[in-house]
DNA sequence: TGAAATGTTGGGGCG
DNA sequence: ACGCCCCAACATTTC
């Protein structure tokens, strides 16, 4: 009788370290790690070119740690598995849970396979701080607001140490039907990816180094510092969290040496905002494609193309909004500040649906994530459970001296307004024309006129959402 | 994790 | 010295 082999899904967890999945499989001997690339499953919401780029690099990453032992394949997650319970012996499958409502689907409907088939199937959570359905309200149902959410997490989260990397074995098991990581075809044509090269470095390594450097600098300013897109106030671990390169318990464990309470305090909000994301996105599987107030089915939304695409573009001719997008274009990142300000400016000022732009960033953005990228763009256009208020609308040229007051990141991103003095930087139509010329800018050649006016189109979108308030008030 | 409009206060100029 | 106006600066309200 042959020896059962075990298999180690990996996914969304691709790390050694603090991996419940693959520490338990480890146990069990003749281990198989695979990665399986599904383009069947995931319909509308097919992974973006940036975050594709990504993948790729972390799954190098991965395999090098496994001394080039991971296992890859590609089509329906499904078949693939059965295929594999057909070749091997397959005694038990592990992996860590995921929570787009298409995988949940799926690896339910695996899970039960297996086991009708006597392979024993075991899913861990190496993901979340907590379980979606472990919080709820004394009447059994969700939290919608994130405040007592955050306040009854804060409540239940006990300190749990992250596991140990794992000593893994030097030879696991082969496979000669699986293809080379290359065959999945992850990279980019022509070579779009090279130029994320010098911005990121993907991989458990890569994320580690990103936790102690934001640590040992970013963190002490955090509270302040994070609204100011030109300091390195922010920690940049997004990407690294979407792919589970580190887990939110490894990052918590990591502010228990810091001193700084009050900063630590901020930023371990946004862990739980993180978390909360997931939670809705459970709570709500419709949360990526369906207002959740359903008072927005009607809104007004502009269906002009051409404000779509300048703003894609960032040639709106607000300069904070054009930095972002093409900070978001060169570097499949953008500062979190300068999100919420573009957000509000495609939704707001320019009317046009958020599911447009929640398109864009998830084609553009390397750390992509379902559950967070819908969650904050109902968020901004004020049609989530937990909204931004309708009447708040950001005001680009306001922002800009605000919190870019020298204009450093905004004249990296449009070096085109790089001679143009702080005190038109924000509003280059209202420089006089000898300051335009020495500036070397010609408004509408070099440098877009606005595509639309800040105070019409302010007025403009308070008076559609007043209409939508009123019918929500009366849906009730 | 806004912005603009409106209201209030208090100091200085000036008859 | 006094009252009046002007207008920042700040506070409150409204969208």
């Amino acid at each position: 009788m042959k020896k059962a082999i075990t298999i180690m899904w990996f996914e969304q967890d691709l790390r050694l370290a603090d991996n419940p999945a693959f520490s338990a499989a480890l146990q069990q001997g003749d281990l198989l790690p695979i990665f399986i690339l599904d383009h069947k499953n995931p319909g509308i919401y097919q992974q973006g070119a940036a975050s594709k780029w990504w993948l790729h690099q972390s799954l190098a990453q991965l395999n090098q740690q496994v001394h080039g032992q991971l296992r890859f394949y590609t089509g329906d997650a499904k078949s693939v598995i059965a295929d594999l319970t057909q070749r091997f012996k397959v005694g038990h499958v592990f992996w860590n849970r995921r929570y787009e409502p298409w995988r949940i689907f799926r690896d339910t409907e695996i899970k039960k396979t297996l086991r009708e088939r006597g392979i024993a199937a075991t899913s861990f959570n190496g993901t979340l701080l907590n379980e979606p359905w472990s919080i709820v309200k004394h009447d059994q149902t969700p939290y919608k607001v994130f405040t007592p959410y955050h306040r009854q997490c804060a409540k239940i989260d006990l300190e749990s140490q992250p596991l140990p990397t794992p000593v893994f074995p030097d030879a696991m098991i082969n496979d000669d039907c699986a293809i080379p990581l290359e065959d999945l075809s992850l990279l980019p044509r022509h070579k779009w990816g090279e130029k994320f090269d010098k911005h990121w470095q993907p991989g458990e390594a890569g994320a580690h180094s990103a936790l102690h450097n934001f640590l040992n600098n970013g963190l002490k300013n955090y509270k302040e510092g994070r609204d100011f897109p030109a300091l390195e106030s922010i920690s940049t671990l997004s990407p690294h969290l979407h792919f589970g390169e580190i887990s939110p318990r490894q990052i918590q464990n990591g502010l228990l040496s810091v001193m700084d309470d009050n900063n630590k305090e901020h930023f371990s909000r946004e862990l739980y905002w993180r978390e909360f994301s997931y939670y809705q996105l459970y709570h709500w599987p419709d949360l990526p494609h369906k207002n959740l107030k359903t008072a927005f089915d009607h809104f007004p939304w502009k269906t002009d193309c051409n404000n779509l695409t300048l703003w894609q573009k960032g040639l709106t001719g607000y300069p904070l909004v054009d930095a972002g997008m093409r900070e978001l274009w060169q570097t499949g990142f953008m500062h979190n500040r300068v999100r919420m300000i573009t957000a509000s400016f495609l939704v707001k000022n320019l009317l046009i649906d958020w599911r447009l732009g929640a398109k864009w960033f998830w084609d553009c953005l390397v750390d992509a994530d379902l559950a967070s990228n819908s969650g904050n763009w109902q968020w901004v256009a004020g049609c989530g459970t937990d909204a931004s208020p309708y009447f708040r609308i950001f005001n680009p040229i306001t922002q800009g001296e605000k919190f870019d007051p020298q204009g450093t990141y905004t004249r990296h991103y449009l070096p085109e307004l790089k001679d143009l003095p702080n005190k038109y930087l924000y509003k280059p139509w209202e420089a006089p024309a000898d300051v335009l010329e020495k500036a070397n800018i010609t408004l509408g050649k070099t440098y877009p006129l606005p595509i639309v006016d800040i105070k019409a189109s302010r007025e403009r979108a308070l008076a559609a959402y007043a209409q939508t308030k009123q019918e929500q008030a009366f849906e009730g």
